[in-house]
DNA sequence: CATTTATGTTTTGTATACAAAAACCAATTT
DNA sequence: AAATTGGTTTTTGTATACAAAACATAAATG
């Protein structure tokens, strides 16, 4: 079916590596939702044995990105509209602390890779890769929440979105007209230098909504479509 | 050392009783900050093989109870004060959408548990064993979580306040008035009925910041006395 | 004496073997 | 035709064996 190659250049134990393998193949989208994480299989295709695939699949099942039954395995996550609704609370909450933070905590150097990060996203909706395009964003958002000097922040955030990343990915995919986006990040830049709280949590919110729809219809689609 | 038993009455996998197991051992204490978890030594003790505590390893540090570094092993996490500072900064935010999200939701239901819950608090302060007073302050606060009707919420904060249970619990032990605490749950309660959203929220602040130093304390000490 | 080197032990990493549960499927019964 | 049964296959759960890395310690070397 699909690729699913290791990459072995890392000095990582397997469990590691099989875990990046898997978890980039569910949030690109080659494993689907609903699919089965069989672990012979899986074994077999990566040519490794299922003790570092069932450690990888531990990882994934905490991460939200996998699901097991015990006695039946595992599987790929779904979402329903409601998970989405509620991760997006969320994440529009944990969005305000961050601006909160960053914008007290903010040094030049972030100010720095916040610029560099808006032209590199600039740089790929020229190009139109659907997958640097959505790197690209996720590295602007990144630098701001690597502003918090709250590590933990960060990695609350980082699995709350990876939760999502998915149907993101899917949904940019049905879109090229970027230039709001890009006004949008503009915006948020110059607020955290002015340190205006309040004016940035407001784009932030509306940068967030603007997705939910388009997703939320995808999901839709997606959980409607099988049995 | 410990006791450490299994509690095999449950119908789970292994792995997820020796989670269960290792996980309650850490949270009361009886397995320390920077202890080391070794393999065998646990298989041995708890009458398992290696394999399910190696499962049961990568979900406690999926949790943010155990570090472990590839080729030499896992150990109990250790909490920086620094650490306790982003916990509590996001804790906060968290609450915050909490109040919002359970002012509108909540059902009558729910304020019944909530009301039972308190009882049963003030009941644990009578007897004064430690583990009932922790347990039911957590259980007071899981039923304003449970309010919110987002269970996503309600795992990313069982997970956070899961870090920085075992020195909350620590912290409790050295106190013995807890009229305060009382006192608080019942404004709480009280603010909540009349869905005064600012109100709650800052009695909650408060409620959260009268741990703060006593288990910043802790941690200095504990941390301080090592190496 | 300090520093390396050799060596044995401990501990993690990975593969594999075997047991037990679940899923499947066809045949039989109602 | 629907439901039940029995047996076969697949798949997960658990234990164990072996390999490789880290660690400790003692001997050897400068």
């Amino acid at each position: 079916m699909e690729e699913l190659k290791l990459n072995m250049d890392a000095f990582l134990p397997l469990r590691d590596v099989v875990f990046n393998t898997l978890r980039d193949a569910i949030l690109k989208g080659e494993l689907e939702p609903g699919e089965r994480l069989m672990e012979i299989h899986l074994a077999n295709k990566l040519g490794v044995s299922r003790t570092p695939i069932r450690e990888a699949i531990r990882m994934l099942e905490n991460e939200g990105l996998a699901v097991t039954v015990p006695r039946k395995g595992a599987q790929v996550a779904k979402m329903t509209e409601k998970d989405l609704e509620d991760v997006l609370e969320i994440r529009d909450a944990l969005d305000g602390l961050a601006v909160e933070c960053a914008c007290s905590r903010m040094t030049e150097d972030d100010f720095k890779a916040l610029e560099h990060a808006m032209e590199v996203f600039l740089d790929a909706t020229k190009h139109g890769e659907v997958r640097a395009i959505v790197e690209a964003d996720e590295e602007f958002h990144n630098v701001i929440y690597k502003s918090t000097k709250n590590p933990k922040l960060m990695n609350i955030v980082a699995n709350i979105k990876e939760q999502m990343y998915r149907y993101r990915y899917e949904y940019i995919k049905g879109n090229n007209d970027f230039s709001h986006i890009v006004d949008e990040h503009e915006k948020i830049l110059d607020g955290l230098r002015r340190q205006d709280v309040k004016f940035v949590k407001e784009i932030m919110h509306t940068h967030l909504d603007n997705q939910i729809s388009g997703v939320k219809d995808l999901i839709r689609r997606q959980n409607g479509q099988e049995k």
